[in-house]
Formats: C-alpha cells, sequence, structure tokens
RNA sequence: GGCCUGGUAGUUCAGUUGGUUAGAAUGCCAGCCUGUCACGCUGGAGGUCGACGGUUCGAGCCCGUUCCAGGUCGCCA
C-alpha cells in the first residue's frame, strides 16, 4: 500500500496555503456526500480540514471517496484553495483541499462513541474506547496543553539550577499510613518493595547528596479510593532545594506558577500571592483549602447567641463547640423552604446534625428557630453576619470541625449554585503555618499532619513535649479556587529536633530505625538545610483545562474501581509466576 | 464500609395510574442528490428494558436481592 508522505498538518492550513499541494494524513471525521460532489472533513491533532472531490475528480477516485466512513485512516494529496462559501466555525474555514489522489490505509466499524467534544458518553464506555476518546479535539488539546506545562516546568527550573533525577520506582514499603502498591521479588523471595506514594525520602537524599536543587516529574502511587481528582496512579512536579527557608521556597514557586500563567493562560498573576495561616483559613473559611474567588466567610456566633434559650446552641457552646454562620447575599428569594431541607440533607455528611436558617425578605424576618428567639434575637444574629434585607443565613452548631466542614461546604456549593464561580478567574493563594501534629479521633495517638520530617516553626519548637498540638509547622499549601495544587516544607536537617520529633510521635528507637533507618544515617553526614515542595500535575492540568476531573487529562485513567478499562487491569497472576514470585500461599487462597 | 444518583436501540435519552406490537433523536445500511459543513429527501435494519426472584390476569414501571457505573463521606502519613 502507497504510504503518502505528509507534507502538512490538516489543522494548520491557511489562506497562506492556497495554491499549494499537500500531502495530509488523518482520520474521516464526517463525510457529506451530495451525489455528484462529496465534502469530506479530515481530522489529525492539529484539526479539521474540508477535502472535496467533484466533477474533476477522476471516477476511480471518487468512487473510493464515496466509500469512506467515519474514523477511516486514509491520506490525501490535492491542492489548496480559497473557498466558495466560507466557514467561520472552524479555524480552517477560510480554505479547502480539492483531491487529486487518495488513499485508505485501513476502514473502521461504527465507533461505540462519537468522537465530537460535547459527547457526553458514559465514562466507562469512553475509558474502553480511550483510543477513540483521545481522538476527540478536546482531548487532544489537554495532551498538548499537558505536555507544555510539562515542558513550561522543566525549563523553568532547569533555568534556575534545578536538575532532575530520578528516582527509584522499586522501594522499601513503610508499614503504616497511605496503602502502599506491593511488588513481590523473584529474586528475594517472600520479599516485597512498594511503589512510592512519593518521592520524599529520596529527594531528601539528593539533597544530603549536595544535588542543591532538584525536580522530577515522578510517577506516584496510592492505593486509596478514588475521586474526581484522585487516582491511584498519579504525576507530581516533585521539588526540593538546599540552604533555603519557607519565603526562598514560595518566591521560587511564585516565579513558576506567575510564567506558567502567563504562557498558558495570558493571565497575570500577581505576586506575592496572599498567604494565609492555617487557623485562619479554617476560621474564616471552615477550611485548608479555601476557595477565596466569592465571600460567604464563616462568622463566629456564640457572643450573638449568648445567654440564649435555645439549647443546641446552649450545649454546643458549654461543651467547647462552635456556633458560626454564613450569610447568603441575596439568597432569600433562590432559596425556597425545600431547597434548604435539601442543604440540611447535605450537611448531614459532614456530620452536622442540623442547620438553622434565617430569612430576611420583604415580609420580615423568618426562621427555622422563630419559636426560640424573638425578632430583636435574630436581629442580632442578623447584624453580626452584617446581613440585610434579601439575604438567607444559615448557622451551623456543632463541634469545632463538624461546623467549619459542613460550612466550608454549604459556602463553596451554594456559591456554585449562585453561579460565582468562573472557570477564568485564578485565585492562587498560600496556606501556611500549619499544626505539626493532628491528633486522631478515635485511637486520640498524635500522628505528623505532613510527615515526620516537617520541621515545627522555630518559637513553637519549644512546645514540642509540652503541648505538641500547639505546634505550627513550616509547611505550605499552594491553593488554586479551592483545590490544593501543591504543597511542602522545610524538612529537619538537626538530628537532635528529629530525635524529638520521633519521640513526640510516640515512635521507639527501634521503629524509627525500622522505618526511616538509612535517612536518619544519612543524616549524620552533614545535612544542609533544606525544603520543597510538590504539585499534583494532574490536578494543575485539570483546572488549566477548565476539566472537571483529572481523568480528563490523563491519557489513559483508572476508573472508580482502580481498573484500567482498556487493558483490563489488574487481573490475576498465573500459577506458575505466583509460584515462581513465592507466593504459593496468595494461589491456595486465591483458588478457595 | 456508609450515603446519593443512574442503568431502556450502536450512542444520548423519553416512557403517564401497572394494560395492545417499548418510542424519539442521532448513528448505521440502501436509494436519490454538485457547494455542503449537524447537508437534504425517501426507505430500512437495529431492544435479554443491567441480572435474579417476588407481587399481579398482566411488570420497563411496584417490592426484595444483587451486579455495574459516577459523585461523595470515611480514607488519602
Amino acid at each position: 500500500m502507497a504510504m503518502f508522505k505528509r507534507t502538512h498538518m490538516c489543522g494548520d492550513l491557511n489562506l497562506s496555503n492556497v495554491g499549494e499541494a499537500v500531502v495530509l494524513n488523518g482520520w474521516v471525521a464526517k463525510s457529506r456526500n451530495l451525489g455528484g460532489l462529496i465534502f469530506c472533513d479530515l481530522r489529525d491533532r492539529a484539526g479539521l480540514v474540508q477535502v472535496v472531490f467533484d466533477d474533476s475528480t477522476p471516477n476511480e477516485l471518487f468512487s473510493v471517496a464515496d466509500s469512506l466512513r467515519g474514523e477511516y485512516s486514509i491520506g490525501i494529496k490535492g491542492i489548496v484553495r480559497e473557498r466558495e462559501s466560507k466557514n467561520p466555525e472552524i479555524p480552517t474555514g477560510d480554505i479547502e483541499v480539492i483531491a487529486n489522489d487518495i488513499v485508505i490505509y485501513s476502514t473502521a466499524e461504527t465507533p461505540p462513541i462519537y468522537i465530537k467534544d460535547d459527547d457526553n458518553a458514559d465514562e466507562n464506555l469512553r475509558l474502553k474506547y480511550r483510543y477513540l476518546d483521545l481522538r476527540k479535539p478536546k482531548m487532544q488539546g489537554n495532551l498538548m496543553l499537558r505536555h507544555r506545562i510539562v515542558k513550561i516546568a522543566r525549563d523553568y527550573y532547569d533555568e534556575n539550577g534545578f536538575l532532575e533525577v530520578e528516582t527509584p520506582v522499586l522501594i522499601k514499603p513503610t508499614p503504616e499510613g497511605a496503602r502502599d502498591y506491593l511488588v513481590p521479588s523473584r529474586v528475594n523471595s517472600g520479599a516485597f518493595y512498594a511503589l512510592p506514594q512519593s518521592p520524599q525520602m529520596y529527594k531528601q537524599l539528593l539533597m544530603v547528596s549536595g544535588t542543591d536543587r532538584y525536580m522530577q516529574i515522578a510517577k506516584c502511587f496510592r492505593d486509596e479510593d478514588l475521586r474526581a481528582d484522585r487516582q491511584p496512579e498519579f504525576t507530581q512536579i516533585d521539588l526540593e532545594m538546599s540552604f533555603v527557608d519557607v519565603d526562598d521556597v514560595i518566591a521560587m514557586q511564585e516565579g513558576f506558577l506567575k510564567r506558567l500563567f502567563k504562557e498558558v493562560k495570558g493571565v497575570d498573576l500577581k505576586t506575592p500571592f496572599t498567604r494565609l495561616s492555617y487557623d485562619e483559613a479554617m476560621e474564616r473559611f471552615g477550611s485548608d483549602k479555601p476557595d477565596m474567588r466569592f465571600g460567604y466567610e464563616l462568622v463566629d456566633l456564640a457572643d450573638a447567641v449568648a445567654g440564649t434559650d435555645f439549647n443546641v446552641f446552649a450545649d454546643v457552646l458549654k461543651t467547647g463547640g462552635a456556633v458560626k454562620g454564613i450569610c447568603i447575599t441575596g439568597g432569600s428569594e433562590k432559596y425556597s423552604r425545600k431547597a434548604i431541607d435539601k442543604l440540611t440533607e447535605m450537611v448531614r455528611q459532614y456530620g452536622a446534625k442540623g442547620m438553622v436558617w434565617i430569612k430576611w425578605n420583604e415580609e420580615g424576618i423568618s426562621s427555622s428557630v422563630s419559636k426560640f428567639f424573638d425578632e430583636a434575637a435574630l436581629k442580632k444574629i442578623l447584624d453580626a453576619l452584617s446581613a440585610n434585607p434579601g439575604d438567607l443565613v444559615l448557622i451551623i452548631a456543632d463541634r469545632k470541625s463538624v461546623t467549619a466542614a459542613a460550612l466550608g461546604f454549604l459556602r463553596k456549593h451554594i456559591a456554585a449554585e449562585m453561579g460565582l464561580l468562573s472557570d477564568d478567574d485564578f485565585n492562587l493563594l498560600w496556606v501556611v503555618d500549619f499544626p505539626l501534629f493532628e491528633k486522631d479521633d478515635e485511637t486520640g495517638r498524635i500522628s505528623a499532619m505532613h510527615h515526620p520530617f516537617t520541621s515545627p516553626k522555630p518559637e513553637d519548637a519549644g512546645r514540642l513535649e509540652s503541648d505538641p498540638l500547639s505546634v505550627r509547622a513550616n509547611a505550605y499549601d499552594i491553593v488554586l479556587n479551592g483545590v490544593e495544587l501543591g504543597g511542602g516544607s522545610i524538612r529537619i536537617h538537626d538530628s537532635q529536633l528529629q530525635a524529638r520529633m520521633f519521640k513526640a510521635l510516640g515512635m521507639s528507637d527501634s521503629e524509627v530505625e525500622e522505618k526511616f533507618g538509612f535517612l536518619i544515617e544519612a543524616f549524620k553526614y552533614g545535612t544542609p538545610p533544606h525544603g520543597g515542595l510538590a504539585y499534583g500535575l494532574d490536578r494543575l492540568v485539570m483546572l488549566l483545562a477548565g476539566e472537571k476531573s483529572i481523568r480528563d487529562v490523563i491519557a489513559f485513567p483508572k476508573n472508580q474501581a482502580a481498573q484500567c478499562m482498556v487493558s483490563g487491569a489488574p487481573a490475576e497472576a498465573g500459577e506458575e509466576q505466583l509460584d515462581e514470585l513465592g507466593l504459593a500461599a496468595v494461589k491456595a487462597a486465591v483458588k478457595k
């Protein structure tokens, strides 16, 4: 079969090519047969162009054109000419190609999904036929965008002295924490590698090595449940720097993000970005990754409802909980009783037992707690929230964490329903001064919020033993429109401090040795102060592409059950393979 | 593991109070058609209503169980 050597990409052709002989390769996007005249839209990665067969086309060729169907892979030779009737809807609408030769490389069955952007086919079907789904211009665009973002990252960090270094993918399992993927070793029968959840320890070893500045486009793996923005294998832009403090790391990232948004979106980000302490973020927005594109800030109502007879509020305040509210500007019209009931139902997911509402409109003030609060008392609450006629106030009274979670959800949810969220509005901020530790509600045990190498703020380090939960960390997250884009910290480089940290976490010497022995050993030989950050590349691309799911910016993502719908992974392993890996017991268990 | 939503033609969906042969659009096939670009016109094929069980004279519809998918909470050091 003849192979037509391509001279141009379909989508690149324009008026400047008129009169040129071109050779194109691609897929039939659409064929319109008008009898003695056939239009064929030819598609490749760059776009679409209209190819014409008419009475000047030799009979043999015309009948081949007549046989074209959707998604045939073909080659075309022809001449570019200006169109009689232009199509302003497509980029190549000023021109067309009058064909003088054609080859069908291969025919195609009727595709199970439509190859067009606004097709909302069942997601599993899209994933099963991903190679067809990826033919959609938007999906190709997402792949190209991802490529550009990675290239900008490599260029930027290269220009700033970072070395790209590959760290191992077969590493030592960590006995606790997020779930590792385990990989059996044939050579070391009965022993396992783990796939890394991040290159954390290796990048710190690189700092000990004197690499000074490291970056990697790093594949990471977590065997956790999936979400719209969570995949079991995902990619980080992973960074680490030596001899730096928090401000150095942040300044470096702001430079990167500024350039990225300029080149990709044409948006000039104002630097430095807003910084918000973790405490303030939780206090004002009920979230450690607040979306600040809109208001609806949380207001503490403890004073406004002080001395009330309403037991729900009184009890919560007595037991150290929080009574907080948000004011939905202009929300009294939009939210009917029924709609508010629906909101109440939704906040139950976050552990809230109920929700109090106050409506202020032409008819006056009404509330779900009118029985307990007279108009003056309600007005006091409204004043505390700076509410005006037409507004809707929602109040949650519960444990502090529940109040924050429920109201944090409500403000985001309602902002979306009120149409306040624009994909073209990019609000970047740093959340800093995270707590170093968090307490597990069930076990009561203290664990590291980030990881055990995160350094405490120097002014708080004295309380590591006496009041660990009050100690703040030199940790920072970069947040874009309510999505955590990345996070990092300044690490501990002082072995004394590290020992105190492990002790505070209740880890024995042997436990430390078992888990992190190799890193502790390395730290004995001159560790530079260092810190870094990792971005979730998939999320970053998702937000810049304006997509709702990271699956749309990953070529071959897993479905919610963590399966690859194209290949069918994961699958059972063969008996011979299990035998060789020393996993006979597994084989026996599987047989049962 | 919990909760929510969904599963009907290749695809996206409609399907009333349980009642004759389950519809539409699109795609597909055939014929006609020289300026279309969601081409048009005519005709045609295409269904295990996710699965199993139950109620009923009768189930796409009601009940139960179950499977699958998406979203979400838990989880994600």
